[in-house]
DNA sequence: CTGTTAGCGCGTTCAG
DNA sequence: CTGAACGCGCTAACAG
């Protein structure tokens, strides 16, 4: 029943009684074959609905066109505009995206990447899983020159493709603001110093505090682990037992959110008393009140940029950096500003 | 350089001096292989690090072992929870997750079906774009016998697989609850009519009002486009300024909240001047300020149970019913909670 | 300009 | 219990 629904090239060679690899040829504009007959090839191949099988293209040409994704977690503000991006501008130029998830767990990570490394992915993206510390299981990859491009959580000291943001700049940045604010005591909850990129934040934000000539107070500099909500609110109750604290730098919006909660259960006032910053600029930050302030952390772009260094690397294009780092923006809002309060974004 | 660095079958035949065959059917614990050359051809291909290459034994197969999810927007909070539910479970059981979305494009959409398609994918999971009227480009799977469960967004009238909730009832039990609350003059924020589930909710919203002998008024029941943020505030704009509304049922959360934002720059009290219901509990309902009632839209669970359906029917069990209904939950918060309020969820 | 041949790596007949 | 041979569908080298 399910007859000849798809037909190959040896199908078309028959009925126009010509050879396969005429007909392979045909039908990629080669070169070689006569106008006359490429046209009276491509026009069947279209009435009978030939589409080639890309199985065994793939195992022909010994690689897949197919990008592997691997992120902690799919359900991830940052994470999904990630693959958006990353969806996108891989389907623009024929390339299909295998996802997968390692829900930060090492475990998972390595059983993945296998999956990922057998189904020969011509490219990896892949931002660490917050337990990894060494990095071996992606040097099959490498081995077998299948490029990779880290975004994002990316390993220390790495030398290949990298797609990140300046974590210490934004981190600087932020807390520059937060003091120009006002602030004289700044707080932070931070993730997990396993990873380079919340201990760059968390340095970024020392450095503005010492360069200001304002004290470090280690008591309410604070790291996590995975920054969830709960989380959030278990460090902002610790560090706002504190008196005095006056600003606060959250390494990610989730997190953020808490504290502003918490700071509305103990009635302190958001900005006046307590100004807070989040980071990564999720849509959460526009709905919660006050509004509130986070470091823009371009995922879609991110994204598209991943791509594109991959191409690079697979075209051996070495014209472009390895490295590439985005700007993050500071984005003001309510819950950090103390003057020009007119200020005002939708 | 990049010697060797895929082994197969062939060089472990030749390391044993065995034939291919017997090494192919030793890995398989094919059961005429004696249990010595059994074990040590698995010892060896372990040793030399033996990965079946999966595009040969997709082509030899005539299948993929892949699975093809298609839908609007990836970074969306239901849709990505939805794909990290079909990654996981998809994942479990050895199979890959191809994704691909459509941007709410009827052409995008065609196009992705059409690269789904040429990947041989043995299985499609798919919620439909908003422009989606026919639905012949679904056809070419049906024609292949490749399985394909909607989701979600479902084709009117589809008699194969269906993952969907009762949007219906979901629609009637928001509008009797906000009947319950008080409300007298309810209006309707709502998604594309083209969509029989806008539909769905928009003719139980109706029924409830209906059937509480309340006045049904249509200038205050709107159907949007896209139910975006800017949608949501004009659709509220235009609703609030009818005399009278005191309850609004908005088919999805972005523009509840935006209702809700209008309401607060009209000094609208929420919800005792109006008392406002959003749809598919994102977790912006907990952080907006009053939270937000809605309706939980089980995601990541519709996103597994894909994956099984798509199971039985690949392992031709019919045994199951082909359309599956989950259960919607009614998350009462304090947009729309007029009496009892000591209720309260974290 | 076109046809023939060979092989990508695997699984599966059919022989022995 | 094991091996030889074949073909999945396509493309590239080698003819002519």
């Amino acid at each position: 029943l399910k007859e000849k629904v798809n037909i190959t090239i040896h199908d078309l060679a028959k009925e126009m009684s010509l050879s396969p690899s005429t007909i392979s040829r045909a039908l990629k504009d080669h070169p070689s074959i006569g106008a006359k007959t490429r046209l009276a090839v491509q026009k069947l191949a279209k009435l009978r609905g030939y589409r080639p099988n890309i199985m065994a293209v793939n195992l022909r040409s010994q690689k897949s066109k197919t990008i592997g994704v691997l992120l902690s977690f799919i359900n991830r503000p940052f994470n999904s505009a990630l693959i958006s991006g990353v969806e996108e501008a891989a389907r623009a130029i024929g390339y299909n995206v295998i996802i997968s998830q390692t829900t930060d767990n090492l475990e998972i990570e390595k059983n993945n990447l296998r999956a990922l490394y057998d189904m020969r992915i011509c490219g990896l993206i892949s931002s660490l899983s917050i337990e990894t510390l060494d990095f071996e299981h992606f040097d099959q990859f490498h081995r077998s020159s299948t490029p990779v491009v880290f975004v994002d959580r990316v390993p220390v000291g790495y030398e290949g493709y990298k797609v990140i943001i300046d974590n210490f700049k934004a981190g600087y940045d932020a807390s520059t603001h937060l003091i120009e604010q006002g602030c004289k005591k700044l707080g932070h909850i931070g993730g997990s110093i396993k990873q380079q990129l919340y201990k760059d934040r968390r340095d970024g934000f020392v450095q503005a505090i010492v360069d200001a000539r304002l004290p470090v107070d280690e008591r309410i500099i604070l790291n996590g682990k995975n920054l969830s909500r709960e989380e959030g609110t278990q460090m902002a109750k610790e560090i706002l037992q504190i008196k005095g604290v006056d600003g606060l730098f959250c390494a990610n919006d989730a997190s953020a959110v808490s504290a502003l909660m918490v700071a509305k259960e103990l009635s302190i006032a958001v900005p006046d008393d307590l100004a807070i910053m989040g980071f990564n600029n999720d849509p959460i930050c526009l709905v919660v009140d006050p509004p509130l302030s986070s470091l823009f952390h371009p995922g879609y772009e991110m994204g598209k940029l991943c791509v594109k260094k991959l191409m690079e690397a697979i075209n051996e294009d070495s014209s472009s950096p390895k490295e590439v780092t985005l700007s993050t923006e500071l984005k003001i809002r309510k819950s950090s500003l103390r003057k020009n309060k007119f200020i005002h974004e939708k």
